[in-house]
DNA sequence: CCTAAACTAAACTGATCAGTTTATATTCAT
DNA sequence: ATGAATATAAACTGATCAGTTTAGTTTAGG
């Protein structure tokens, strides 16, 4: 995943061209992203630009890549192992939540899904270097929690995909429908708080009902 | 929501033309869709079309609007208000599945995320004919639920846009990032089943611990 | 059957844009 | 300082595409 490495020649404006290109793709989506205006946003020549990259479609990838990097990074430390359910998994919704809903998340998510035919493998990249990574994460939490008798969970993969779902609630719909871009703590919080309160009603471990 | 009134002038071909243009929207995109294509797909002359539409981004949100009374259609009793919440809910979330994993569904979504700078009413309108129509039966079979002491819940608006998102756990996703797009009666199941039992679990009248 | 409205194919205009070329300028390691 | 690598602006090519025009054909009602 290094950006330096690949077919990607090195030099001194490499990556002013990549930031140029970040903005302008995220922004506009591939099509609508013109050369032009992404080495000028680069403060670079149009020949320079392709001396890095022989074609738009490369820059893009390139681009692409490093957005995967930037959500891997962003996803560390997103669960505390040893924490009791209610006060990890609090945490993790609120940042979850922050990250999706993000001008970063919802910029990439967009990419993903407009492009997705014209690029087939950028969704299943981007899923496996966010969504997926949080997952395995959440799983792995779930595991430690059951063995402490914290949590009681039959089918682990739908409980970390309906939790991730949940702090979904309301907000990412009115943020890709373009009916809302930010949102406050309160809101979040409201969120954030239903989620975790829905999970621990269906899977926080029932007292022993001492027979 | 009349397609027939309007601006758009009436004619032997006029379906034609909103069917082929249809079909090359939802697959293209609207950048995507080139003039020459619709008219070809619609079998009409591209006079003929720009006889009827004065430009394409008005045969567009012609196509959307339609595309948008086809979804209230299919919002219609999409709720049995007097079943027990397991029958009611659990029917529910099976044809809500339905509605958004259908090939229908991904494509407007997708419009919808793609076009949202270039249409920004687009997703509003889209919001409005469908998830808000749906959430409002939500609520109200809620309210009659809850009068017959067969739910307790204090955010109604929370909890449906949980219900919603619920459904929405593992394939959603998966069919937006393009990583699968057929989901077969077990994989539907085993999610909406989740999702009743999650939902139930919260917000199930609690048997009254008579005092 | 006649005519007016609706339709057609195909050529055209003008704009945009990816990618190239050219001729020149800057940078920097030796 | 010199030359090789790197960068630049600007003009150019060729393709695509929205929208128009033209000159002719089909359709359906009176």
């Amino acid at each position: 995943m290094n950006i330096e490495t690949g077919t990607v020649r090195s030099g001194r404006k490499l990556a002013q061209v990549l930031e140029g290109a970040r903005e302008v793709f995220l922004r506009d989506g591939f099509e609508g992203a013109s050369v032009d205006d992404i080495a000028k946003c680069a403060c670079v020549s149009k020949a320079t630009l392709y001396s890095y990259f022989n074609d738009k479609r490369l820059l893009f990838i390139e681009v692409a890549k490093a957005e995967c990097c930037r959500q891997e990074a962003s996803t560390d430390e997103m669960i505390a192992l040893h924490a009791p359910p209610e006060k990890a998994l609090r945490a993790a919704a609120e940042q979850m939540m922050r990250l999706i809903l993000s001008p970063f998340g919802k910029n990439v998510f967009r990419i993903c899904v407009a492009e997705a035919d014209r690029f087939p493998e950028l969704g299943k990249e981007f899923w496996e270097s966010g969504p997926a990574r949080i997952r395995a994460k959440m799983i792995a939490y779930f595991q430690q929690a059951m063995d402490r008798g914290e949590l009681e969970i039959e089918d682990c993969d739908l409980a970390a995909d309906q939790f991730a779902e949940l702090c979904k609630s309301d907000l990412f719909p009115k943020l890709m429908f373009g009916i809302q871009d930010r949102f406050s703590d309160a809101e979040i919080a409201r969120v954030a708080d239903g989620a975790v309160e829905m999970f621990m009603a269906r899977y926080g471990a029932k007292p022993k009902t001492s027979a």
